[in-house]
DNA sequence: TCCCAAATCTTACGAATTGTAACAAGCGGT
DNA sequence: ACCGCTTGTTACAATTCGTAAGATTTGGGA
């Protein structure tokens, strides 16, 4: 577990340094730069957990460098930006950054903001076509399940929305309503067993101990939670 | 793929409804709440994919609000407040908010700070899981309580709220008014052996003595307190 | 020490919620 | 039309959890 990386890119070498000092002394392993072609020549060889860049570089426009390593790259970015405006920011957000902190700012906040955008976890691998999860692997274009000895179980198209949206959001409660929602989505109110039986089914095929289910998770009044270690792809 | 829902927590009417039209404008769901207690209430049929909190409620604390929000349910949180010293923002990121916006804010801002968290994906509670204390050891995720021996006993989820509320204070005094807020945050109102109820039932399961209670003690005429050393994670 | 009222524990019961087997309707292929 | 598969509906079983009520404990006063 070493320490996280954080990459910071500005032209002014007093920022570097005020920010280089607060980072080391929270723990965090740095790596400076003032102009973006070193800062990308750089990125070849490494991949930090979190890049601060400045958007007014001298040889770059940052906006376009900001959007390359957000989108294409999926890195953590957050700008540090002298420009205050509105409009500045919710540009810099909707291309990819993912905090943007305005000049003049307290390095101690810039840690705290680091710390919150690592406690997520790095990026999240969106739904495709598979997903593993406890020795089991979904093949939602194959509509089959197969288990650790290649054994394949066809599951159906109801049974297979159910166990998509398990898999797109685990470890977190999905309630009834949201469910409900997800599914057929209409609302036909109290009179709906039909997303009871489609659970029951799917536990059957996933082959969970009714008394005792260890994947897919009732909690009684709120909803459903799965419990799967996920991986998509 | 129903538009994500964010809830508004926020005593000023006029914040809630600027917050909601501009979020609906923006494409998601969105649920206002005036009070702490109305948003905890909802909480148990909902999971919101971000929630806005104001910190200055008139009902409760907001950063402990903050805090078990973020912490316990993993959930996304961001934090709105007239609070603009650098603490303030260090302190509530800190305790597990995602983001810190001052008032006055822009809409805008907002909507795009959502949608910033949002792209990363939702994630799931990943610390707090488990709590070992002697002997046990409590799978918040699995709701299973496991001894010594490696044997499984399954709790409920209304134990499990009790559990956690004492293995997240153990050995201090928690009264019986704190533990009622805490669980169904139900007004105290007058006949609530419920809450007795659970903690009995809770005793059963971790094999207390009844005429000698080694890990919940009662303290007559005040609360009950938690013996265990307990070590989360 | 003994007694009593309040506080707390426990057990039993029932309303609400959830699980699931069985049946029936719908649909496509033969 | 028949068959097999999917899926909703119904009916009933099982579970959760609060309420009620009697049993037990506690602490103070006689």
């Amino acid at each position: 577990m070493t320490a996280p990386l954080v990459t910071i890119l500005d032209d002014e070498p007093a920022i570097r340094t005020m920010l280089a000092d607060a980072l080391n002394e929270a723990g965090f392993r740095t790596m400076t730069f003032g102009r973006a072609t070193e800062f990308e020549a750089a990125l070849r060889s490494t991949t930090p957990d979190v890049c601060l860049v400045d958007l007014s570089l001298p040889d770059r426009d940052g906006l376009s460098l900001v959007h390359r390593l957000a989108l294409e790259q999926g890195a953590t970015v957050i700008i540090i930006s002298g420009r205050a405006q509105v409009q500045d920011r919710v540009t810099g957000l909707e291309l990819g950054a993912d905090d943007y902190i305005i000049k003049p700012f307290d390095p101690a906040e810039v840690v705290a903001r680091i710390r919150a955008r690592l406690r997520r976890g790095t990026p999240s691998p969106q739904s495709g076509e598979t997903a593993r999860f406890n020795g089991w692997v979904a093949h939602f274009d194959r509509y089959i399940l197969e288990d650790e000895t290649a054994a394949e179980t066809p599951f159906s198209h109801a049974e297979g929305e159910v166990l998509r949206l398990f898999l797109e959001r685990p470890k977190r409660l999905i309630s009834r309503q949201t469910m409900q929602e997800a599914l057929g989505g209409a609302a036909s109110e109290s009179f709906d067993r039909a997303m009871d039986v489609r659970i029951s089914r799917l536990r059957t095929k996933l082959r969970e101990d009714p008394k005792n289910p260890r994947l897919i998770k009732t909690i009684y009044g709120a909803g459903y939670i799965f419990l799967g270690d996920v991986v998509w792809g």
